[in-house]
DNA sequence: TGTGAAACCCTTTTCTT
DNA sequence: AAGAAAAGGGTTTCACA
């Protein structure tokens, strides 16, 4: 889909605020209620606008602390990956996970609310899987952490 | 806040999906509107439900690639890192950005469509703040993302 | 493709148990 | 605290330019 600068300022404010009413978003891109709508529509059916979710707080809901863990394997079968992938994906802690080129085969992001759970969660990525290095990296301040993609390079 | 295990349901559904009704979010965790309206508002208002955004497709706005950059300084000063912090922060390809213990200081991951966006972004990032040491790690493939955070931890 | 107004449906309030 | 019902408001549709 192509998207024009409406489109695009339609989604700079979503991605900031999706309550905002169509009356509004209407009137901050200089629209009337119905192009606008139908615009916000057709980027909701053609999946650039792939999701509508509430954020937490972190400390709110007791997972203050972020782990990054670079993991290393010394198997690389297409049987072993499917296998790690899927137990990994499963584990609620685990918000974020990439493959990774380089060094370093794959790079998880966990929450939990201490060491001693994430500890839990570090016996449960190692059992099962053979992973032949495991190094954990503990973040100490969020100094920055948004969902807005940046929008200069859409098109 | 206190959550009991009524909230718990709700934050968990709103976390997949913030356009639920009040009518469906009060069927599935058994309450009737006005109780559930109630609940989710308190969310909101205690400030555990932070922000409802919405999440758009990384490849269809042309930001497919993730690269992780680790950032070293010599310098450990103050004044160098609240101005390391403010420029880095302002960067729009820069989606999260987190002070680390150990041997890495700063772990940025950086959303951009390809090698030469990221060279650019990388520029800036080396231009006018003194690091000694950058190292950038490419994803090959994003496994999970998630912005629902677990909620056994919840209290 | 944009406009204005009406219809509809969800949210929010009020009253009651 | 929870429920039922009514009031209010935003979204969605429709006819038209």
């Amino acid at each position: 889909m192509k998207l024009n600068s409406i489109d695009i300022k339609l989604l700079a404010l979503l991605q900031e605020d999706a309550t905002m009413q169509i009356a509004d978003l209407a009137e901050q891109v200089g629209l009337t209620q119905t192009p606008c709508w139908r615009r916000v529509q057709r980027l909701k059916e053609s999946g650039v606008i792939a999701k509508n979710v509430v954020l937490l707080d972190p400390l709110r809901v007791n997972v203050g602390v972020t782990v990054f863990v670079a993991v290393r394997t010394s198997i690389h079968s297409e049987e072993w990956f499917e296998r790690f992938r899927a137990t990994v994906s499963l584990i609620p802690e685990v918000v974020e996970f990439y493959r990774m080129s380089g060094d370093v085969d794959y790079l998880l992001r966990v929450v939990v609310p201490d060491i001693a759970a994430y500890d839990k969660v570090y016996k449960r990525l190692i059992a099962g899987n053979q992973v032949s290095d495991v190094s954990s990296s503990f973040a100490m301040e969020q100094l920055k952490f948004t969902t807005a993609l940046p929008l200069s390079y859409a098109r």
